[in-house]
DNA sequence: TGTAATTTGAAATCCAATTTCAACAAAGGG
DNA sequence: CCCTTTGTTGAAATTGGATTTCAAATTACA
């Protein structure tokens, strides 16, 4: 698989975009990042030492990722699109502590395939699926006692 | 099962609420209603026959269905917050239409099960979860040919 | 380097959810 | 039945994230 930065670049040229430090800066900030950042996430985590870029620009710069394939935004329910950056590896879902927010993403070939079922089942074609589980997280069980 | 209205009635005096001739008429259109309507939904229905009644106030009783379990709220990722009439069945997931939005109810122990696998895989303790299929549904097949 | 096209950031807009507030309507006591 | 208290209602305002607008600034490339 290509470096990210250079499959955007290449996804820039392509569509006639532009090349620019801001754009560079949010890739940059976007890969180092935890997971899942919402675009108010990095648009803040930026500000720090980039407070000249407005977060409008986050937000573009977000969709351009999207689109170009080395991020998929994603809607876990709390008001806020989150995107993660894409590792060309298999589908998979999430499970997310209630108490921290810490996301985890896991994959269950016999989930994906019981969907398969469930829909064949309803004469629906299958086209793509949301499945997120929350609990609470080893570390915040232990705070819990 | 008691009746849901008077599930709804025996909630209202509980909370020292009032049984008003719109909860009344809410209540109704909502039991009526086809599945999964929004707030919208039900407003724009109801504005036929009363068009005096409010959105403010659908929503708010709409509201106070789900408090007193007569009905759940769901989030289908399009924006809306929809709410459906809670049969005291067991806990299901929905299958979505992608062309006409029809939703179709469905449960798997199967699916449950390893779901509760995965989270003990990861040392979670599970919560609660979100799952929703999206497809073609049948006559929407057939219409794409 | 000149020019056309894109980008940027601040502010405006959008849209559903939610709240505010003054007028109105139940419920219970006298 | 009237009064008072408290909850209810609907229109309008507000909230909050997503998205767009627009004038100024920047980039790509001849």
């Amino acid at each position: 698989m290509r470096e990210k930065a250079q499959i955007f670049r290449d996804y820039l040229t392509e569509q006639g975009l532009k090349w620019t430090s801001q754009r560079e800066i949010i890739l940059d900030a976007f890969l180092r990042c935890g997971s899942h950042p919402s675009t108010e996430d990095l648009y803040l985590k930026l500000r720090k030492k980039h407070p000249n870029i407005g977060y409008a620009t986050v937000y573009r710069t977000l969709k351009l990722f999207s689109e170009c394939g080395i991020a998929a935004s994603r809607d876990f329910g709390d008001g806020q699109t989150r995107y993660e950056s894409t590792t060309g590896a298999e589908h998979h879902d999430h499970l997310i502590c209630k108490d921290c927010g810490a996301i985890v993403e896991f994959e269950d070939p016999r989930i994906e395939q019981l969907q398969e079922e469930v829909a064949r089942q309803h004469g629906f074609i299958l086209l793509s699926h949301r499945h997120e589980i929350f609990g609470r997280c080893p570390l915040c069980r232990e705070k819990a006692g």
